[in-house]
DNA sequence: CAGCGCGGTGAGAGCGCTCTCGCCCCCTCT
DNA sequence: AGAGGGGGCGAGAGCGCTCTCACCGCGCTG
């Protein structure tokens, strides 16, 4: 942990090759209208002191940051403890990588850090922002509307439907549901149930809406509300083999209640899937593969989904092309899913 | 996506507050020295102008960024893929806001991106930096080390024998696994097999030293090296299986490749625990609570790891403190394990 | 051969902030 | 009551960079 010796400056590289700030600045910044030989000059000053251009002093003229924040409300860190976020984590990781800007993370536990995150974006540390908030109530929007700061949605926010210039990057819940529903139909089921995650979060209220779409006027008692967690996925089955003993398939809204489901199905007696077929949503490899038989499920490209908002935020901050296409909202995204067949249906 | 109205600079707070800038700054920064009512219509001028400090321009004369890079090798980017990273995240991150600081992500994917990540925390965009680098070979040290920037690893780096100023966090691996081996011990298994994790990292590289604390002259036949992966451990359980058909008990180095000999164990007919107790390590919850039985494993706090490599740094970086106490070394930490019995042993 | 244009370069003015000084005023001490 | 001291405040000099603009010299045109 030693301290660091003092940085060279712009000025001793422009004093070590002979030249002037201006141009080691020309070409440090891509060394357009300068001459092969300041450019070879220049470079090999900058070489040989280890200069390293101070972003702060760039940045406060410049005004851009190359940095972009990616923020992640606490209610999602249950999501975050998944693999999901991190892989997503790693699509935009990718993107922003590859257009040389920084990732800022910022994760918000309840009212206060709204607060502070809001102060943060506020304060201009960032160009554009990437924020994963899937719930109906969820200030964060709002939020950086507020701000003023470029940003692109994880998930479709809850209440971005009459708000046209709101980006979100998500993937085709209903579709994904309906390609299950439809499977399990496929396969001959008639009594197929749903176990829903929680409906304050657009993802399953879309999955619960693909359901609906395919079981047109389907008995509600095939539905069970839950919680997207292993537990909740048992409580619901236990519900559902109380009020329809005859239920022969079950969509969960995703693996880890389908996993839940499956052990209460087996300790219930009943096989998998002879006498009732299991799909879950996600296709969360560890669970879905482990699963005993394996599950099948939904599967969405959720690192392309990462890299794919990165993307998106990136060409709607546009900065290298003219004025007036800055800021211009890019249109939303959603991505489509596949269905992956395992053992379970 | 609005561009961002004209911010309010400190110039603006002071004519509206009637003062000078100096004074307006120190208020922001805390308001030592100035008189109640100066302190008060300064802080009503910020109030309606909705003023937030440049913190490129502060940045600038102050020489400090108040952000943290985390960096994440792609090797890691398995463990990233599991809960283990994610909370890890959160400890750091709770930490960092607790002092203000922002957490920047910086994930590497193989050679050239060393070079990137050594030019940035170069570049003096953060004070510090939190080094997951768990493999033996690995050039992130040495390149944290030359940027002259402060370091706090987590994991002990495969290096760090003989320096002394190298700073970590990490579980207590080797004493983990001699509990989980005694325990096995103690349930009067005498055939206890070994399944390890990569070698090139020292996590698996502890554990194994744990197993063999207890099993002193262990036959070698009983371990197995395996990779972290359910596949892995499957393999490896059948090589061990197929060595020694008398093992009465297995530990693997963590939960996923416990899983795979799980599987195996009961495909090959042997009822777990009764004919071979299993032990994992890490306490994966997803994972661990779902197999079948339930797997006893060895805990680490994770997220407490997180929060303590963030707490070491900043203490290191030791900002308002006495000059001299700059940059000191902390103390590497390891963090005791607890041993949760499931089903599986 | 004068004049124009243009590519290439340097000088210098900031960007928004912090921090050191020095000034002023008021309070205290003798 | 005069001198000395100290707390409170403002002026101003940068921090390291970008970017405009003026300048210089060249080759070209008329």
């Amino acid at each position: 942990m030693t301290d660091t010796a003092p940085r060279p400056t712009l000025e001793a590289v422009a004093a070590r090759a002979g030249v002037s700030r201006a141009t080691v600045s020309r070409v440090v910044n891509g060394g357009d209208g300068v001459r092969d030989v300041l450019v070879e000059r220049v470079r090999k000053a900058v070489e040989e002191l280890g200069y390293v251009p101070n972003q702060a002093a760039r940045s406060l003229v410049t005004r851009r940051h190359d940095a972009i924040a990616v923020v992640v409300a606490e209610p999602e860190t249950r999501v975050f403890a998944d693999p999901f976020f991190a892989l997503q984590l790693r699509g935009i990781s990718k993107e922003l990588t590859a257009h040389d800007n920084q990732l800022v993370l910022l994760l918000t536990e309840g009212r206060d850090d709204h607060a502070r995150v809001g102060r943060y974006l506020a304060g201009g540390h960032v160009d554009g922002a990437l924020v994963f908030s899937l719930h109906l109530d969820d200030p964060l929007p709002e939020l950086t509307q507020r701000a003023g700061i470029p940003t692109v949605f994880g998930g479709r926010p809850g209440w971005s439907g009459d708000r046209r210039d709101v980006v979100y990057v998500d993937s085709d819940n209903r579709g994904g549901a309906r390609d299950a529903v439809r499977h399990l139909a496929g396969l001959g089921r008639t009594r197929i149930a749903h176990i829903t995650g929680p409906l304050d979060q657009t993802s399953a209220v879309d999955r619960l809406d693909g359901y609906r779409d395919v079981m047109v006027d389907a008995d509600p008692r095939l539905i069970a509300e839950s919680d997207f967690t292993p537990a909740g996925g048992e409580q619901a089955m236990r519900e559902l083999l109380g009020r329809c003993p005859d239920v022969d398939a079950v969509f969960a809204a995703n693996d880890l209640m389908a996993s839940g489901a499956l052990r209460v199905l087996r300790a219930s007696g009943r096989r998998v899937p002879d006498d009732v077929a299991v799909i879950g949503f996600d296709d969360m490899r560890p669970v879905a593969e482990q699963t005993d038989p394996p599950l099948t499920t939904v599967r969405q490209d959720i690192e392309e989904m990462g890299r794919l908002m990165a993307r998106l935020l990136l060409r709607g901050l546009d900065r290298d092309a003219p004025r007036e296409g800055v800021g211009a909202p890019q249109s939303s995204v959603v991505l489509p899913t596949t269905l992956v067949r395992r053992g379970s249906a």
